[in-house]
DNA sequence: GTTAGCACTCAAACCTTGCGAGTGCTAATA
DNA sequence: TATTAGCACTCGCAAGGTTTGAGTGCTAAC
């Protein structure tokens, strides 16, 4: 099993191609008349079935051509595959979506998620990890003049959020003012794990600042918390797209399900045994093709995920979901594309 | 077609009762069973004859029970149906997933939207109209010490965005204290939709806010532009939990296409002639139900909406898709509380 | 007005059949 | 030895036929 010939990845290349395209069986006639014409179709045949004895194609009954196997694509993802860039048209698409100067974290993950949706025609779920050991570089608290204020906390990825807290009654003037010079003092420079309320706050003089102070925290503690869930996905309505999951609506709602999941998500999304990494890439690209015996419901599904990183900060992990047959070249570019697009905006 | 009698009454009621739970044509036995033992099922068949008669039934074949037409939905959400409000845990589901303080009209928004689908089990949608009637209440620029600024726009109903915005370079360091106190000056009390760039920037001494005054301009409107679409929808999976859909990718994907598209979600989401109100309750409903000729993609659907208020200002709509046979009693009671709530939150 | 009884209808489930795409094998060819 | 033509074989799929049973409408009796 250690040299296959250059006929047959010529003809493993034939079927993977082809079933992208058209997710139905692959024939020898097929193979011969649109890759191979040279040969003859019993010659091919011979072939698929050494291939099949090898484990790179399988046959969905003895009357149907050749489908690939998890092993077939990823060999095809790791060797075959045309790592073609993206034409111009795509990358100034993107560039479009993207160049709105966003600051919020939130905004820009969400509005990456939809674009890579769209260009690609996946499904594209972006996971929102890790946010504890970002820095504060600073915090402003507005006040609105109707007893609560404006929390913004800046980081450096970014504004992680802006929230809305109570401001105790009674207060005179200036003590928006004061506690938020305050809140810089104590916070910034630090990061979002490590904040912890001051002693001197609980007993001391700055006693007044306490409620204060405890909104904050909560505020910034919510990061990570299942409400805010972290999670964002985009164009799960384009599974219903393809032939794979038309007849199988229970299929489409059991990936939706699993979709929905964080844990699972994040299963699914981080590198693994049965996962796979692109060299010669720029970026860290991890490929994780259907296990098919499909018992944890992503069922003829595969992923390809990424480490996200913004301004140099590793935010969490970015994915595409689609049908194991997917067009895995335009998949990679696009998120190869993306993630530098994104680390680059400074 | 005056007076119906009470007994049909009776039985139309089963009838729609008993598909609203089954989704299958309703039978004269089964009837007959669960809802009127006294009689037999030959003479109930004949009073669902006589409903069919005059057009309140449907038979799908000869030899099948009986479904409800629209008309009987209608004469349903109108008079018949119990108009029961919501369990103590439910009002308490709501209120636990409302109560947060939130000030941005997109995060009450999106918040509203999860919760109704969550209860209801439905798709709901929320659709922001009319945001330029909305009031300015303020505006706030916060300088973020590294050429820009976040700017905030507080109206009567809310926070309606914060945005960042850049700062022309080489400016004083006073230059955005003015400049807020500038905005303010000029914009407060107006309405979205009357600002306008004041003359005296257009050539005065302060040409050189100029620029900035344009962000502002290009931030405020970009409000009920397209790419801000204005539609938030939540729980489009739900749709396919329910058998109409089970077989019919097709339907669902029409459906999520008509759902995804504003200008038909507008007039799904409007009063009209084949729309009914319904009375006695405290807000204005609003109840679509399927034209069934189907012909623009709604096929089997009802729409149930209403008047979506903050605080008093009316934002927009709020509705809930579902099939026709959904549960209007629980929705409608969803939809009067949550209103409500929302417009006496303070 | 109600009901029992019966004939009738028709969708859905099941079976049958034939077709054809596609294979594997074998024997001939280069 | 590699290739290929030819042919028998398999089996999914679609079309058509049959059966079943749920449910009705009608009629005649109560």
């Amino acid at each position: 099993m250690k040299e296959i010939s250059e006929r047959k990845i010529k003809i493993l290349h034939a079927v993977v191609d082809e079933y992208i395209a058209q997710a139905e069986p692959v024939s020898s006639k097929e193979i011969q008349q649109k890759y191979l014409p040279a040969l003859s179709p019993a010659t091919i045949r011979s072939e698929l079935s050494a291939l099949e004895d090898m484990g790179y194609l399988v046959q969905p009954h003895v009357s149907a051509g050749r489908i690939p196997s998890g092993k077939a694509y990823k060999l095809y993802v790791d060797k075959l595959m045309s790592k073609k860039s993206l034409t111009p048209t795509e990358m100034h698409r993107i560039k479009s979506y993207l160049d709105d100067k966003m600051v919020k974290v939130e905004d820009i993950v969400r509005r990456t998620a939809k674009v890579i949706s769209d260009i690609t025609n996946y499904t594209s779920v972006i996971l929102i990890q890790n946010i504890e050991n970002v820095t504060i570089k600073e915090i402003k608290l507005v006040d609105l003049t109707d007893g609560s204020a404006l929390l913004i906390v800046i980081t450096d990825s970014g504004i992680i959020r802006d929230n809305i807290i109570n401001i105790p009654e009674d207060v005179g003037d200036t003590y928006v003012e004061v506690a938020g010079g305050l809140l810089n003092e104590i916070f910034s420079g630090k990061q979002l794990k490590d904040i912890e309320m001051p002693t001197e706050m609980i007993d001391g003089e700055l006693n007044k600042f306490r409620t204060l102070f405890e909104s904050v925290f909560e505020v910034i503690r919510r990061h990570g918390r299942e409400e805010d869930s972290g999670v964002y996905l985009e164009g799960s309505r384009k599974m219903l797209d393809y032939p794979e999951y038309a007849g199988n609506i229970d299929k489409v709602k059991n990936l939706l399900e699993v979709i929905d999941t964080k844990e699972k998500l994040s299963e699914l999304m981080s590198a693994s045994e049965n996962s796979l990494s692109i060299d010669g890439s720029p970026i860290e690209l991890t490929v994780k093709i259907d296990s098919s015996d499909g018992e944890d419901g992503l069922a003829d599904c595969s992923v390809i995920s990424a480490k996200y990183t913004i301004r140099g900060k590793e935010i969490g992990q970015v994915g595409v979901i689609g049908p194991t047959r997917m067009n895995y070249d335009k998949v990679v570019s696009v998120l190869n594309y993306i993630t530098k697009t994104l680390n680059r905006e400074e």
